[in-house]
DNA sequence: TGTATGACCCTGA
DNA sequence: CTCAGGGCCATAC
C-alpha cells in the first residue's frame, strides 16, 4: 500500500491550523507542529510551510522553535532578534540562547497531544 | 529531469 | 557539548 499523501496545499493548511493553536507564552517544535497536523516525521515541511506563509494569516510563527529549544535562525541575525523579542514579550525566558522545553513546551505531554489529536476523553 | 538546499529531528559515538 | 549519518521532501534552478 502506498502511503496516502496529502497535497502540499492541504498539508500547509493543516500546519497553519496547528500553529494557530499554540498558546501565548508557550512554544512548540517544528516536529511537534507536524504531529499536530497529523504529518509525523515531516518537521522539515513545517519549516517550508512557515517560510512560504502569507503575512495575511497572522500566524504566531515566533512560537515555533527547534526541538532543542534553540531558534532556527542564526544567533544575532535579524530574524533571530525579532523572534526572541516577541517570545520574551510573552514571558518566555531564554537561558543562553536556549528555551526550557520542559517548561515552555506545548503540548506538555504525549497524553495532552493525544487529546488534541483525537478529542477530549473519548471514554 | 537531476541536483542542491533548507525556519527539522533523532540516534549514536 | 559536538559531529556524523539517515530520515524527511517541497522548492528552486
Amino acid at each position: 500500500m502506498a502511503k496516502a499523501r496529502r497535497s502540499s496545499v492541504q498539508s500547509y493548511a493543516a500546519i497553519y491550523a496547528a500553529i494557530q493553536r499554540v498558546p501565548r507564552g508557550k512554544v512548540c517544535s517544528y516536529g511537534g507542529v507536524a504531529q499536530l497536523a497529523k504529518l509525523p516525521g515531516r518537521a522539515r515541511l513545517v519549516g517550508t510551510a512557515l517560510r512560504n506563509s502569507p503575512r495575511s494569516l497572522r500566524l504566531p510563527w515566533h512560537r515555533i522553535v527547534q526541538a532543542s529549544g534553540r531558534l532556527a535562525f542564526p544567533i544575532g541575525s535579524d530574524p533571530y532578534r525579532t523572534q526572541r523579542r516577541r517570545l520574551e514579550r510573552e514571558g518566555v525566558r531564554f537561558k543562553s540562547h536556549r528555551i526550557d522545553m520542559q517548561y515552555y513546551g506545548w503540548p506538555a505531554s504525549d497524553v495532552a497531544l493525544d487529546e488534541l489529536l483525537w478529542g477530549h476523553r473519548s471514554r
